[in-house]
DNA sequence: TTGATATAGTTAGTTAACTAACTATATAAT
DNA sequence: ATTATATAGTTAGTTAACTAACTATATCAA
């Protein structure tokens, strides 16, 4: 007889699927937390859009901006409509590529992207005085591995 | 002169926000390839409460469950709904509490969750093939200690 | 014991993802 | 050169989250 129901299939890659339920249930809170304190309703895709043109180019398609984030393309097409709505970034036709179109990041967009940085901020050292910032100077490299592989073999 | 914006704004815990933003990405990937794989529709939120009930328990409310995935009750509502509609739950009034209810899962249900994890098999062997499991062993631990204490702070 | 406050579940309405399919342009192959 | 295939962006429709607000029940305090 089976007191736990659990002991009926035991599944071996328990870990893994472990992981991938602990990044869901942070990942929901994550999402709720940034948005609450995010100016302007600005949506944790929308900022992160802003925070990836400062860092990493003032220039990118719709296109890469959906690879980098992984979301799809009808998906990206509407956070940057959304930010072009609200003056932070300008969507101009590619040059050469009539396809194409390039989103450019405007002042108001460098200028909101530092005042959500300001927002978040409290909660960031909240967090990394109660937590230590090694904590997530160790997981991100995983956290990288495990996504750059699942990227490649999607 | 600045030649990177990126110069402008210095983020101090940027390795939080690094955290968060592979977080997100991660998530994005891991829903869709979970979710190309289960079962008869099933969402990787209905596998997860089925699983949960089976692992963990196989009475729980609705509040008890939307607790433990950090989701909305509404959402919860939704969820185990689904799933009584799929045959997978039973919902009964609570016996002692008037606004509560039960969600117990069915033979039906205990059936799904196998058939699930067996679909689910191949994707985690090769992911553990490819990256070993020590990865999320060392992983899953960093990943707990953050989600509590965001869990217990929101 | 009555009134105030909290909790459980649901309903209504909104939002931001998704897929499928469409238009337009580019690239490759015959 | 023409045709086939691929890529970029958008549109349309669906889905599962969310918040706000409602009903019902429970608990606590005066």
């Amino acid at each position: 007889m089976k007191d736990n129901p659990a002991d009926q299939v035991k599944m071996p890659d328990d870990v893994i699927y472990h992981f991938f339920n602990e990044l869901g249930i942070m990942e929901q809170l994550v999402t709720t937390q940034l948005e609450r304190v995010l100016p302007d309703g600005l949506t944790k895709a929308q900022f992160g859009v802003l925070n990836h043109m400062v860092r990493l180019g003032l220039r990118e398609s719709p296109a890469e901006l959906a690879s980098a984030f992984q979301v799809s393309r009808p998906s990206m097409t509407n956070t940057v409509q959304k930010l072009e709505a609200k003056g932070l970034v300008e969507i101009v036709p590619h040059e050469t590529d009539g396809r194409s179109k390039i989103v450019l990041i405007t002042e108001a967009g460098v200028a909101m992207r530092e005042k959500a940085l300001k927002a978040l901020m409290p909660l960031f050292e909240q967090i990394g005085e109660a937590l230590g910032t090694e904590i997530f100077e160790k997981a991100v490299p995983l956290l990288q591995t495990v996504r750059v592989y699942l990227d490649e073999n999607r």
